[in-house]
DNA sequence: CCGGAATGATTTGATTGTCGAAAGACCTTT
DNA sequence: AAAGGTCTTTCGACAATCAAATCATTCCGG
């Protein structure tokens, strides 16, 4: 009685397609964002992430799905920029550690990122209970897509270590 | 008791990072499908569009946010390895139609295209209800990015037309 | 302690993506 | 038929991206 396959089948379609939407649109926007701040679409993406902390190469590859020699060429734009440092491990010199510098942190916060200033503003005209619906519903669909691809998923693995440790 | 200012934003910061992490997971798969297929992550983008019908570059240079000199070469590519077609308009031969040749369709059809069949598979598990509250809450969504920006739409804008008009 | 396997990052070489500007082909209007 | 507009392609330049090879370092078995 919770509906049959066919009514399953296209409410699967309909969320597919809705999904797909907010895919491109954000794609586009991210686009535009980048060209806009003379960065690239990846490039941005590394700056989020470093954003978290600093890091390795390797964790950037693995965390956004990209081969380390393309992180290491996108690592070297953004350095010969000034928006991030390299700096080698102390205890193990193989490992490097990627950082934003000031003039990158600040790059990141004078941008609103328009994805984020577009959602935000029209998140805030929703009723409560709508939002709590939204975030419930978005979480739950994190976890649906997380369960096809294992990976994706951790990108601080020494987030818990005392500084000390790091290196 | 809907909730204060601080409950809200808090609200739109976990919302916004569930959407970061649902961009960035779909990201990567479509980067893995992509690269799996042989072709690259664009050129399955316009595929797919192009699975919606004949366009011309124009609209799939509006459609996906790229300039149309990139929806040329990657229409190139995509001839050179029998996937589409290009045919000339007949009342206005300024036009250039798409169309999917039936490898191209083949290739699309084969192709589950992880996402979607993560997507459909988990979506299945859900109630009812949830099933419901999840396409309205995506619907929902697609609007509050769209207001932001207002391109991204129709992509298909001679849908209606019949086929004699179309050319 | 030594030498080979493992690990992390970079380099190299090649293809593709991407853009802006200019050119080409065609339509429309006057 | 000339002028101006629209759609697509070409051209030149730079960035993204990968696989494979290389370099530097650590780790481990003997």
């Amino acid at each position: 009685m919770a509906g049959g396959a066919v009514e399953r089948t296209e409410r699967g379609r309909d969320a597919l397609i809705a999904l797909r939407r907010i895919l491109r649109a954000t794609e586009i926007g991210g686009r535009r964002l980048a060209r806009e701040t003379g960065l690239t679409s990846s490039q941005l993406t590394v700056l989020r992430l470093l954003a978290d902390g600093e890091t390795t190469p390797g964790a950037i590859s693995a965390g956004i799905g990209l081969t380390q020699a393309t992180v290491t060429a996108l690592i070297d734009r953004l350095a010969a920029r000034g928006l991030v440092i390299r700096r080698r491990g102390e205890s193990d010199r193989r490992r490097v550690w990627i950082d934003l510098t000031e003039e990158g942190q600040a790059l990141l916060a004078s941008m609103p990122s328009d994805l984020q200033a577009t959602f935000h503003t029209e998140f805030a005209k929703l009723a409560s209970w709508e939002q709590a619906m939204m975030v419930a519903t978005l979480e739950r669909l994190v976890g649906m897509l997380n369960a096809g691809q294992l990976e994706a998923g951790p990108v601080l693995e020494f987030g818990d270590l005392s500084p000390s440790e790091r290196e």
